[in-house]
DNA sequence: GCCAGACGATTAACATGTTAAGTGATTGCG
DNA sequence: CGCAATCACTTAACATGTTAATCGTCTGGC
């Protein structure tokens, strides 16, 4: 079965190997997490992101969509596009701030928190599956090393794609 | 600041904090990453899926399209998408196995070699200040967490959500 | 009060993620 | 051979990611 036709095209450029990029090594990863969730999400018609809004509703109470936004890690065009499915459904409500119009109040149903009780306790089950399979302690331990991750990350300058810099 | 007119709606549900689900805990330290090296890639008109076909490629010489698809860690139809685009833009060439006509042989073209020569130091540099920064040993301790974690997840069975058992 | 600039949110446009369905080629079995 | 099942890949349809542009609203200087 190994046919000559297959010639291994020389690697120039010394890069890692490719499967050991941290960006692939996170995603995989992550993937690895949101296969167990995602059918349980399915069967109630909720996508993760839709159920990531509904727990930060059900966490916070009233808020604005920036703050929703940064807290279920959402950017804003994606958050305003579920958020009015998310009214439509009833999941939500919303509300114009009267000191001042451009900011918007969101909140959840009476609907939307049964849903999170209906959902919930599937979640909780598989996170705790998880938690038990993997180990409470290396969990916690993975959490603190991608927390330092990412405040090492937000130290880091965002490296300027120019060659030269244009200040004089 | 504090307004009298924020309520605080209750959490019934006695849920994980939601900053300190394992999901959005990956997805944030990802985009951490992410967002240093998008720049330069946009720089080359390449979005992050592009560049990691490019490189699997470079790395693999001619592979199929399934194959190719794994090693990207790519769905088959965004694979599909991609690697037409990539075809017009002349970085990559296609070829159907001859002794199996359903097959795909994908390999990246001496213009796509070059790209990734251009593209790499940069991308390089990044990844090594990130390096730098965290901690290589630390990095590779996170690395090997996370490779834990993947097969730790494999081996867990994928939760039905069916309550009943339809079989006969 | 007026207006330029900033701000919060949305819309637009394009690329990808995700699942289901479709298409053509191959395989295995009678 | 004939044909149903399978396979490799693609398309389709919808949801989200990502960046840029837009649209009201607000703020501050005048």
């Amino acid at each position: 079965m190994t046919s000559a036709t297959r010639s291994r095209a020389p690697a120039k450029i010394p890069m890692r190997d490719f499967s050991q990029s941290l960006p692939m090594s996170l995603l995989r990863a992550r993937e690895g997490v949101m296969r167990h969730f995602r059918p349980s999400l399915r069967a109630h018609d909720l996508t993760e992101q839709q159920w990531r809004i509904l727990r930060a509703l059900a966490a916070s109470g009233e808020i604005e969509v920036t703050e929703l936004a940064r807290l279920a890690f959402l950017l804003g065009p994606s958050l305003s596009r579920i958020l009015r499915d998310l009214e439509e459904r009833k999941l939500i409500a919303r509300q114009l701030l009267k000191t001042d119009l451009r900011r918007n109040i969101v909140s959840i149903t009476a609907k939307g928190l049964k849903l999170i009780e209906v959902v919930a306790p599937t979640s909780e089950a598989i996170y705790g599956e998880m938690t038990r399979r993997f180990g409470a302690r290396k969990l916690a331990e993975l959490h603190a090393m991608l927390h330092e991750l990412e405040l090492c990350l937000q130290a880091m300058p965002a490296s300027d794609t120019d060659d030269a810099d244009p200040a004089d």
